[in-house]
RNA sequence: GCCGGGGUGGCGAAAUGGUAAACGCAGGGGACUUAAAAUCCCCCGGGCUUCGGCCCUUGUGGGUUCAAAUCCCACCCCCGGCACCA
């Protein structure tokens, strides 16, 4: 049922009249010359979506018109806004939804794309749809596989066997990102390791620049945080360990281990490889081959599985082997623990079960010595350790070093001493790792390498750009670790583009993250079809003004973006190295107090809403519903207000007089515009639609008629909300011309946002026992003489003595009495 | 365990040191109407009241201040993310 005839205002005719004018006039669109010279230009940017069958859903609609209010805003102000979205069609995602319902991916997302499409124009976003971007197009996965020649001409692409997750249900190779908890994120499956030859970007070496410029971006802390931690730079030492023969002389070999308690080695009792470490094999003794093999082998089956589950018990095996404690001159045993991951450090630590969780509770495992090498203040240097002790502390049992404060001095001195025995150094380690971009897959763009046998790995000509993914009907991937674009010998044969020679494609296709980690430098130039980005038109718009996102993008989307833009900065494709000036991750909407999922059947499609209500109640319900960077609970039934709300609007407005405006409703109208003018950029909707509703209930209170001096401002105010019935009343206004063009926010006029006289609180002992009205620029003297003349406060203050009075200009008074 | 965000009326929330609960939903009463919708007005945290007011109330317990939802200390609970990172 749609509310149609009510007092005139009918949401669906309006809708419909404004997006069809918005589309003859081209108000939302830019033509190429536009883009060339416009000034005071604003990149507003939100993160393209999935085409996915089931359609846009609340969420992504919560998260679209957050972003749309914003750039609406800012043309209102005069700018000239380029908004694009597009489609980030590629991926696991959309294949796997193919090979379930038996529909090919090609033919899948083009339905799914026209959809989305369509309930995007429904919504009434102000999105560039001559500027689109759909990755899945030839025309612009011709830029992405550009864009690996550039990082592999440069040496930052590499191709290196490694260790992967292997998730044997989707039968691919996953980053280590898409592991949560030793399981697939998209399937929950049991992940095992397996070696394979990949591509991988190395972002590595960007490591200390991707930290260091956080400092200076305008973004949500909360991502700015998780960016932190996602890269994990931790300080600390590399130390030697020298390994003991088997008869406990010294050799040439040594145990390397990186560790950020250097202060602490007194206490190392013990030393521990991952099982898959190099050094495994010549340290262990023949006695003890058997069991050191089996544990190793076990753990490379379940490896990533159980591995990175907490609260297993820890396991290990002695090797039999034997390294020497440097600090102490004392031997101690090696062992090989899956507690230790070959991925991070050297792949192995000195054991200090005294001061680490982990060393300790397999020391108590296996009955290995516990030493105590820092002492906290109540302790001293034999209380036996009940548990790992890692806080504040002086030295103890350490030598020469008892007696120094453990973390600051102890470490520094201790650390210095390796050194000038030459075993060891400062060194500083992250968490972050090379940037694996296979994927052995079909539903992606195939990575643009030619192997031949002479020449090794020539990366595609950037003239025979694309290299075209070819319809495969059969492209379901098999366990044998190999594309399926393996299978398709036609499309793999080819001759070396150097030597000519007969040459094989690479068959795998690249990660979803590389296709969405540059589409922003993309939608400003898809006038284009000889160059990724145009250097002027790249220069006139980028870096992005604002970008709003979901933070479930915080580390890998957000990491990848600002990587490959600094990469690109570095090999002078333009002069900014930083993607996104502003970013703002906007709340998540939940619906019965959980994240909407198809699984749990509480996902709320919002086209039934707006067949009923319209798009622009819709738009302002879900901006009033609570703060944008907090997000909310979707609830059936508020609707009413902002409905109520337009409604009230739409008949203010045509029954609006020419009189002149009421001095104390012009008041509120200027409070209003500062009050919406001051939050709307920082992405306060909420309070900004409450202004707005107190607004209008002032016009309109005790059904007064407005005049249209009054009105107009806030017909304007609403329009990043409700951009239809705003152009409808604009109009009705007698206005010509879109609402959106010419710059038309109202301004305030400070002087008018205060009235002739203000109330003051009247506190006696911090109680509000009245208020008094008093006219603007009463001296203090007389205030305080009126405030006690209260009735009710002098009530209060009699019988007591004053012991003070405090008063806050325009606020209160408060009489301290006892 | 670590990092981030929260905890305020029946509900979504507002207030970031100065009159707690703005704005809205739901609920109750009234005006207009043949009627309904829409619109407008009034009530709406709890308790007491001699109807003037008084007392209590922002997860819990302490503290700072003339004054605390807001700042500090300790703790409890909820949501999101990361997690054997040495």
């Amino acid at each position: 049922m749609a509310h149609e005839e009510t007092d005139g205002y009918s949401p669906s005719q309006v809708e419909e009249k404004w997006q069809r004018l918005w589309e003859e006039r081209g108000t939302n669109t830019h033509t190429r010359d536009e883009l060339e010279n416009a000034e005071d230009t604003f990149y507003n940017l939100m993160m393209f979506p999935y085409p996915s069958a089931e359609g846009l859903h609340v969420g992504n609609i919560y998260a679209f018109t957050g972003a749309d209010v914003h750039g609406r805003y800012q043309r209102l102000t005069g700018k000239t806004v380029f908004e694009p979205i597009g489609f980030d069609a590629f991926g696991i995602h959309s294949e796997n939804f193919a090979l379930k319902q038996g529909v090919h991916p090609m033919d899948l997302i083009p339905s799914n794309v026209r959809n989305f499409t369509r309930q995007l124009r429904r919504v009434g976003g102000m999105f560039d749809w001559r500027h689109t971007v759909d990755t899945t197009d030839a025309s612009y996965y011709k830029w992405t596989q550009w864009i690996f020649l550039q990082l592999f001409d440069a040496g930052l692409a590499e191709r290196k066997e490694a260790p992967v997750n292997w998730c044997p249900s989707c039968m691919t190779v996953l980053a280590n990102e898409q592991v949560i908890a030793g399981a697939c994120e998209r399937c929950e499956t049991a992940v095992e390791q397996r070696r394979i030859a990949q591509w991988f970007f190395k972002i590595t070496e960007y490591t200390q620049r991707l930290l260091e410029n956080l400092e200076q971006i305008d973004w949500s802390d909360s991502t700015r945080k998780a960016q932190s931690n996602w890269i994990g730079r931790s300080e600390g030492a590399a130390l030697r360990f020298p390994i003991l023969g088997a008869e406990g002389n010294a050799t040439d070999g040594t145990i390397d281990v990186f560790t950020t308690r250097p202060d602490t080695i007194f206490g190392a009792t013990y030393m521990v490889l991952a099982p898959e470490h190099p050094l495994v094999d010549q340290v262990t003794d023949d006695g003890y081959a058997a069991p050191v093999f089996a544990y190793r082998e076990e753990a490379a089956r379940q490896d990533m599985v159980a591995r990175k589950i907490e609260d297993k018990t820890k396991t290990g095996v002695f090797t039999g082997g034997h390294c020497l404690n440097p600090a102490t001159g004392e031997a101690i045993p090696i062992w090989i623990a899956d507690y230790v991951l070959m991925e991070y450090g050297t792949g192995a630590i000195m054991a200090v079960p005294g001061h680490d969780e982990r060393d300790f509770e397999f020391a108590t495992e296996f009955d290995l010595p516990i030493v105590r090498v820092v002492a906290g203040s109540d302790d001293d240097a034999d209380t036996p350790l009940a548990e790992a002790y890692s806080g504040e502390g002086r030295l103890v049992n350490s030598g020469d070093f008892d007696g120094l404060p453990a973390k600051p001095d102890g470490l520094r001195a201790i650390t210095s001493w390796l050194s000038e025995k030459g075993l060891g150094e400062p060194q500083v380690n992250y968490r972050l790792h090379d940037w694996c971009i296979s994927r052995q897959r079909y539903w992606g763009p195939p990575i643009p390498v030619i192997y031949c046998e002479t020449c090794g790995p020539v990366g595609v000509p950037e003239e025979d750009l694309p290299v075209v993914l070819p319809r495969v009907e059969d492209f379901k991937p098999d366990d044998s670790g190999i594309s399926p674009l393996a299978r398709v010998e036609e499309w793999y044969k080819t001759v070396c583009p150097q030597c000519g020679a007969d040459a094989r494609r690479e068959t795998d296709v690249s990660d979803t993250f590389l296709d969405s980690g540059w589409y922003f430098l993309r939608y400003p130039s898809t006038d284009f079809d000889d160059r990724a980005f145009d250097h002027d038109i790249t220069s006139r718009w980028l870096p992005v003004d604002t970008y709003i996102g979901g933070n479930e993008h915080a580390v890998l989307h957000l990491m990848y973006a600002r990587f490959l833009t600094m990469v690109l900065h570095d090999l002078g494709k333009f002069d900014f190295e930083e993607p996104f000036t502003v970013f703002r991750a906007h709340g998540l909407i939940t619906h019965d107090g959980a994240k909407m999922s198809k699984s749990k059947g509480n996902v709320v499609v919002p086209d039934p809403i707006i067949a009923e209500f319209g798009a622009d109640t819709f738009r302002l319900y879900l901006m009033f519903l609570g703060p944008f960077e907090e997000g909310g609970d979707y609830r059936e039934g508020g609707i009413q207000g902002p409905f109520g709300f337009l409604h009230r609007l739409w008949d203010t407005v045509q029954n609006a007089s020419d009189d002149p405006a009421d001095a104390d409703v012009e008041r509120k109208v200027h409070q209003t515009i500062k009050q919406v003018t001051e939050q709307i950029p920082d992405l306060g909707y909420n309070t900004s639609v409450a202004a707005m509703m107190e607004c209008l209930n002032t016009i309109r209170a005790g059904g007064r008629t407005a005049s249209r001096s009054e009105i107009e401002p806030l017909v304007v105010m609403v329009a990043p909300f409700a951009p239809h019935i705003a152009e409808e009343l604009w109009e009705r206004l007698g206005n010509t011309g879109s609402i959106f063009d010419g710059g038309h926010w109202p301004s305030f006029d400070e002087a008018k946002t205060v009235a002739d006289t203000i109330k003051v609180a009247v506190q006696v002992n911090g109680k509000v026992r009245g208020t008094i009205e008093v006219a603007v620029g009463t001296p203090e003297a007389d205030v305080v003489a009126s405030a006690r003349a209260d009735e009710n406060v002098a009530r209060h203050v009699e019988d007591k003595t004053e012991r003070r009075v405090i008063y806050v200009e325009g606020r209160l008074v408060n009489f301290v009495v006892s």
